[in-house]
DNA sequence: CTGTTAGCGCCTTCAG
DNA sequence: CTGAAGGCGCTAACAG
C-alpha cells in the first residue's frame, strides 16, 4: 500500500534544476535567484512534494521533533500541559512524541531510552518519577532537556516551575486562619519532587500558623481520584480527628471528597478540603474545590519555548517561577 | 552538546563482526550463531548502543511510528482514548506523535500533512472535523488509517465505533419514559460525524416515544464545558419551556448544568440533563450526570490494535461496535 | 551462518 | 548563484 512518494529528485527534474537547488528552496535558504526559487516551489506544490523528515534528520542530524514524557495523559494537569506545549511546538513546525509512563519509573526509563533511538532534538519531562541520579544519567545523551517542577540548570538544560512549596504553605496558613487545627496532608507519590516540595510547604505553613507538626497526619497517595480516596480512608482511620485535608493535587482532593462523603462527613462542615493545581474540574465538583491555582497552559508553553530556545543553542535562562495563588471555593 | 552516539559500526568493531551481523542481532533476525548473537548483544549493551530509528526508517522505509490526530487532548474523552492507544503502541515497540487540531479543520489538514513528511506508518484520526471528501484525500497517502467514530473500510483502512445513534435514541427514550416531553439537544460541532449520528438518534428516540420533533430544540455546540454553557443559554432563550437536555458529550452537559444553575433552574427538578461518553468527571459533578456510557479505553486500544494489524498487512476486519448503555445518576 | 555491495532521500562541503 | 561529490546509520539483496 505504500504510496510512492515523490522525492527531491522528482521536483528537481520537473523544475529543471539540481537536487541541491530544491533543497535550498524548500528550506528557504539564501543564495538563490528569486525566479529559480519560485519555479522550484511551484513544481514542489504541483507534485505535492513533502520532504522526508526522516532523510532530513539523518543527513542534518537534527530531527526537528521533540518528546514529552509524563506519568499520565489522562490526568488533566498533564493533558493541559501537553496540549499547550504541543501547540507551541506546532507553531515552530515541530512534532512531538508523547510518552506515557503510567507512573512507573521503569517505563519512564524505557520511554527515555526509546526517545534516544528516535534521534530526538530534546525532551520535556513532567512529573518524573525517577530519582535524581537515574534521571540525570538517563537524559545525559539528549541535547536539550526541560524539566517541569524539578530544578535543572546547565548547558542545554532548564526547568519551569510552580512554587509548590509556597503554595502548600499558603494553603495551610489559610486553612489555619479559618480555625482548622488538625490538618492532614495527602503527600503524593514517593519519588516525585512535588511531594517533597509540598511536604516542605506543609511544614512551613504549620510553623507560620504556630501549629504543631504531627507526622501521622501525612499520608502518601497516588495522584488520581481513586488514589486520593484510598489515602483519605487510610488517613481517616489513623487520625479520625482531623478537620482539614490538603491534597497533592485536585484529583486526589476529589477522591478525598468522595471518601468523606462515603464516611458521612460533611465538607466543609466537619472537615475542609483543599486541592492543588486548579484543574477545570476543581470548580465543577460539589462542593467546589478550594485549591492552589497554577497557570498550567502557561507552564506548558513556557516549557516548550524554553526547549526550543535551548535547542537553538541559547543560554539556559531561568524561567520565572509561578507565584501560587489560593483560590477559595466551597470546600473550605 | 550533541553527544556523539555510538553506531552499529562501533558495536561491530567491539564485537569483531560486520555491521550486518550487528543489524541482524539487534533485530532478532534468524540466521545467526547463538554465540555470535550473544557476543554482539553484549557489546551493544556495554556501549549503550541505541540503533537510530531515523536511519532504520530511511533504509527500511518503515518508521515504526504512528500518529494520532485529535481535536483536543485536554478533552478527557480524547485524553483517555490517546492514553489507551499509546499504551498499546508502546507494548508493540512503536512511538506515537500526538497532533492536536484545536477543533480546527485547517490545523487538522496541516497535521496530516506534517505526518506525511514524517514517513509515518499509519494514523488514527479521532473526531475528525474534516468533510468526507477532504479527509479521504488527505489520508490517501498513508499506508494504514483508522478512524474513530466514522465509518471507513478498505485496504489498509478501518474504523472503531461507539453506537452513538442508538445511544442517543436510548437516552431520549429514557428521558421520555420519565415524563419529559420537550427535550432539547446540544448537537455538537458542525461537521463531526458524531453530530449527525446523535441527531439521527435524537429523531429515532423521539419517534420511538411518540414525541414530536421540534427543530428549535436543537442547538449546535462546541464540545467543551464552556461551549455547552453558551449553547444552553441560547437554547433556553429560544425555548424556555424545555424540560430535558441531551448533550453531545459530558463536557457540554456539565456546561449545561452550569448554565442551568446560573439561571436558577433546578436539576433534575425543573429540567433533566444527560451527557454522553461517561467520562470520569460525569460521576463527580453535582448533580452527578446521567449519561450514555462508552468504554473509552477499549475504543483507544482497539483503534491502535487495528492500526497495528493493518500496518502488518492484515485484511481490514470489522471491529464490533460498542453497545451503548444508559447510566442513570442524579441529573435525570 | 556471515560479509559485501548498494542505496534510502536529503544535507554538507566544496567547486565552478 | 548553482552544481557535483560524498556521507548520515542502517537495511535489502545477494554473495561466499
Amino acid at each position: 500500500m505504500k504510496n510512492e512518494r515523490c522525492t527531491a529528485a522528482d521536483v528537481a527534474l520537473a523544475a529543471g534544476v539540481s537536487i541541491m537547488t530544491v533543497s535550498r528552496a524548500m528550506n528557504g535558504r539564501p543564495g538563490l535567484g528569486p525566479d529559480t526559487r519560485q519555479r522550484v516551489l511551484e513544481a514542489a506544490e504541483r507534485l505535492r512534494y513533502r520532504p522526508s523528515k526522516t532523510a532530513r534528520a539523518l543527513a542534518s542530524r537534527r530531527s526537528s521533533t521533540f518528546g514529552i514524557v509524563l506519568p499520565d495523559v489522562a490526568n488533566p494537569f498533564f493533558a493541559i500541559l501537553a496540549k499547550a506545549a504541543i501547540d507551541v511546538a506546532r507553531a515552530a513546525g515541530r512534532n512531538v512524541f508523547i510518552m506515557n509512563t503510567d507512573e512507573d519509573p521503569d517505563l519512564e526509563l524505557g520511554a527515555l531510552d526509546s526517545l534516544l533511538g528516535e534521534d530526538i532534538d530534546g525532551v520535556i519531562i513532567a512529573g518524573s518519577r525517577l530519582p535524581e541520579a537515574k534521571l540525570l544519567e538517563a537524559v545525559s545523551a539528549f541535547g536539550a532537556v526541560v524539566l517541569v517542577n524539578r530544578d535543572f540548570l546547565g548547558p542545554g538544560r532548564g526547568s519551569v516551575n510552580v512554587e509548590d512549596r509556597e503554595g502548600a504553605a499558603q494553603a495551610i496558613a489559610y486553612l489555619a486562619s479559618t480555625g482548622r487545627r488538625r490538618i492532614g496532608l495527602l503527600a503524593g507519590p514517593r519519588i516525585a519532587t512535588g511531594t517533597k516540595r509540598r511536604l516542605a510547604g506543609y511544614h512551613d505553613g504549620l510553623a507560620r500558623s504556630g501549629l504543631p507538626l504531627d507526622r501521622s497526619l501525612v499520608e502518601r497517595c497516588i495522584p488520581t481520584i481513586d488514589g486520593g480516596e484510598v489515602a483519605t480512608r487510610a488517613l481517616l482511620e489513623r487520625a479520625p480527628g482531623i478537620d482539614a485535608i490538603l491534597a497533592y493535587n485536585d484529583l486526589a482532593a476529589i477522591g478525598a471528597l468522595r471518601a468523606l462523603e462515603a464516611t458521612g462527613r460533611s465538607v466543609p462542615g466537619d472537615i475542609a478540603v483543599m486541592g492543588t493545581d486548579d484543574v477545570p474540574y476543581a470548580a465543577i465538583v460539589r462542593p467546589s474545590l478550594s485549591t492552589v491555582h497554577a497557570d498550567i497552559p502557561r507552564l506548558g508553553s513556557e516549557a516548550m519555548s524554553l526547549l526550543l530556545a535551548l535547542d537553538e543553542g541559547e543560554e539556559p535562562s531561568l524561567v520565572p517561577t509561578q507565584e501560587p495563588r489560593v483560590v477559595i471555593r466551597e470546600s473550605t
